[in-house]
DNA sequence: CGACGTATTGACTCGGCTCAAAACCTGTGG
DNA sequence: CCACAGGTTTTGAGCCGAGTCAATACGTCG
């Protein structure tokens, strides 16, 4: 048994981790196992790519560890970031029924995943029925989230943006004062946001200003949570616990 | 019989406007005739709303003619549109796990539409695999747009997006020389597109100039399709032929 | 013709982008 | 421990695209 350090060998422990996943809720058993047997491990540096836009597609993805971009470019070399995934979320399996990825993805840091054939998804949504609503389900909330960021774009400043994003980092507010950890890099966060780095910087000062939060490198102290979310979400048609 | 200008008293016509829809393809005859009994046919005059966001939801549609705005708005009263949703498209759908409508929608000009009850779809999702098979194709698709729009808002200028827009209704460019008519208002177009209408208007006028369109009122005359494409594309991820 | 909704044009403001420079931070090797 | 190199973040100055407010043209329908 390759038990510590190399999760990779063992499908025992690729059963363990498939399982608690949104898509895998209340699929048959064996399904999942056959999954986990077919898992591979894999870490990607800082900065990899894990498989570009439009590339025919053979694999799909569950993130462990880390953090990974998704994103499009012009060809100018601007880019668009659709997503920046979490882990233990599934990646790229939208590819099972147009055969190509519809995005770039790229490791933000250090990644660990396991890589699944698509083959083996699109021949389970074939016939599991639970497996497919599942995807149904998800695509519908991506779809939602998605359609916040349309209207962040359209509607609301650099400011609130920002201050809507620090928002959704605060799961647990039933306190009023919070303290978190800026998940990734300013830069990073600022192209999610759609703006530039600079940008980011001179509207999170006036965000302090506004709203009581404080900074202190990557660590945010948000010393009124309705303050804040007064500010932010006056722009948007979300009230304010933003429900994902 | 009550035949001509009275769809709606049969369901024998419902069934035969239901079948052509991309969610019913290859679904049982039987399923597709139980939704069209449960058809009621309806009328909204211009500007009247079809349902309000986060309503409870007890139907979904299917549009015959006209067209839907879906929007979102926020306290002070702006909005942000999210769909504009033409004859022949389904309507409402996604309500059908959440139970509530995630956008308001309203007619744009008087619309004919078949009501159909979203407690069908919810049974028929639990046992018809490939209506899901489908609704998961659609909402795929949906997303793909959807992700196309916020690069488009973030990368490209008014007058690119314009540009885009009227590229999507050539879908008949083998030749060069193309002439359409606008499907709406200018004014609808821009918000459409995240705009003003002041702003559509000028950036209209410098689309005409940079590249060889003319505009009649709401006919456009595109001399060179490529032109524009160049022009518009240029900060785009994808290539020419802007797929859905 | 007059009235209303739609479209354009003008003048001005402002948010965010660009280019450039400085301030920080973090890790590395002497 | 310090010096240095690399990346990240901040700050500054100037510019440009799009929003705003206001006025004017254009259509169409009564």
């Amino acid at each position: 048994m390759t038990q510590q350090g190399m999760p990779h060998r063992s499908a025992h422990h690729a059963d363990a981790l498939l399982r608690p996943l949104a898509v895998f809720d209340g699929v048959d058993d064996a399904l999942i196992a056959a999954f986990a047997q077919a898992a591979r491990y894999r870490i990607l540096a800082k900065g990899q790519m894990l498989y570009l836009q439009d590339d025919p597609a053979e694999s799909f993805y569950v993130l462990l560890r880390g953090w990974v971009k998704c994103f499009r470019e012009t060809f100018d070399g601007k880019e668009a970031i659709t997503d920046i995934v979490p882990a233990g979320q599934m990646l790229g399996d939208d590819a099972a029924s147009r055969g190509h990825y519809s995005t770039s993805a790229q490791a933000v840091e250090e990644t660990e995943l396991l890589v699944l054939p698509l083959a083996l998804l699109s021949d389970a949504m074939r016939t599991d029925h639970q497996l497919v609503l599942n995807l149904l389900e998800q695509h519908l909330l991506h779809q939602n989230r998605q359609r916040r960021e349309i209207e962040h774009l359209s509607l609301q400043n650099a400011s609130q943006r920002i201050g809507c994003f620090l928002l959704r980092l605060c799961h647990d507010r039933q306190d009023s004062r919070v303290t978190l950890h800026l998940p990734y890099d300013k830069t990073l966060i600022a192209a999610r946001l759609g703006m530039q780095p600079e940008t980011f910087s001179r509207a999170l000062a006036t965000l302090k200003k506004q709203t009581g939060i404080a900074m202190d490198g990557p660590v945010a102290t948000i010393t009124d949570v309705d303050a804040l979310a007064r500010y932010s979400c006056s722009e948007c048609t979300a009230s304010f616990p933003c429900e994902d």
